[in-house]
DNA sequence: AGTTCATCTTGACAACGTTTAGATTAGGTC
DNA sequence: GACCTAATCTAAACGTTGTCAAGATGAACT
């Protein structure tokens, strides 16, 4: 069977860009039905296609895993740099970042769940191995370094301060994604006013918070 | 047939106190074969029960995998204990507590991740659900109160401020445990040095590094 | 037109979580 | 001591999963 597709136009292979096909249905299936229902097969069955055809686009599920978390690290990488308007204040940049970092993870559990389940798969893998966070990682940097709160050169430190940041940030996004804080949410008067409380402690964003 | 262990004597049931087996078991398969090897089947296995015998103890895996991880909570707020020396100066003893944190989920990556991955699944649940958690979390909480940053009257700042401390330390674990960064490291001269110094960038740690 | 090769399906396998029905035995009652 | 009840364990099965081998299909090139 021919499927043309009226918007995307022929598909290079006699079933379409499966390979394609397949990471947006694993999204449907992610949205619709969280991460522990994301099986292959259930991947398969969305796309319409035999639960052994995804082996001809990866190797295994987990290679189709590392794909979906991919996307989502760029994603949020896209999500981030919108979110750092480039003509604010270094400090209120990285505040931004922080916050967006934090929204994602909020807005996109299930996605944020898959990228952190094969960062924690690749463990004690080299650093090349984790080349999907590199993007949105750098945009950190770019605007620690626009910050001035660590001088250029001081690389060591420069990077110190990042890892910080994305521990922090990545800390505070498990947190809530799995702790309601319900009590203290309302004593404080809102979700904005207690994520803002929390990052008023965090290193950097802290530092952000107090200065700008 | 009736299984009267020498050590432990006789066991309450006809087949012992199988729960209490499971629970090792399931320990030994963690520590032998990782997070993903830990099925039901391969714990009743090790426990040398059929693989049904567990249901009559826990109502399901998920049951299971709390259970594990109510003990990998305590023995985290138990190492959190026997590291923060209560005769020492309240900053070093928080300092201490954090690294303690990171060096537990080092040093027992299998549980770590048992213990995070029930509080992922608990996700939208009430704050009660994850009492697990709250031993540990008490004894942070006191030895900031000592510490004095955040006046006793203030206790919603207590709590933010305890609540970043623990985001700042779960972010850090799980940066460590699935990142090598072995180039920084070896820029630095060890790991001690390269957490020390990633700390330093963390809030109260920080501060606590700062000012001890 | 015919060959080649990537792509997809079919059918199978072992392992998993879970349920049902039946065997075993401990603890309390006569 | 015999008996009953209820808890505990086993055996067998079901549906689901990840994965593979064998065969069918069709696109692209000669």
């Amino acid at each position: 069977m021919k499927l043309t597709c009226p918007i995307t136009g022929p598909k290079p292979y006699h079933h379409g860009d499966l390979r394609r096909a397949l990471l947006e249905a694993a999204s449907r299936v992610l949205e619709r039905d969280g991460p522990n229902a994301l099986s292959l097969r259930a991947v398969a069955r969305e796309a319409g296609v035999s639960p052994a055809a995804p082996y001809h686009h990866f190797k295994d599920k987990s290679e189709l895993m590392l794909a979906i978390s991919e996307e989502g690290f760029d994603q949020l990488y896209n999500f981030m740099r919108q979110s750092a308007d480039p003509d604010a204040p270094p400090m209120e940049r990285v505040a931004a970042i922080g916050v967006a970092y934090v929204e994602f993870a909020k807005a996109h559990p299930s996605i944020y769940r898959v990228m952190y389940d094969c960062s924690r798969d690749l463990e004690a893998l080299p650093d090349k191995a984790h080349k999907a966070e590199d993007g949105a990682f750098s945009l950190l940097k770019k605007a620690m370094i626009d910050m001035g709160v660590v001088g250029p050169e001081q690389e060591v430190d420069l990077e110190l301060a990042c890892i910080a940041a994305w521990c922090a940030a990545h800390g505070l996004a498990e947190m809530v994604g799995f702790r309601q804080f319900d009590s203290l949410k309302t004593k404080m008067g809102g979700e904005k006013a207690f994520l803002a409380g929390v990052l008023s402690h965090l290193g950097m964003f802290g530092q952000a918070r107090k200065r700008g």
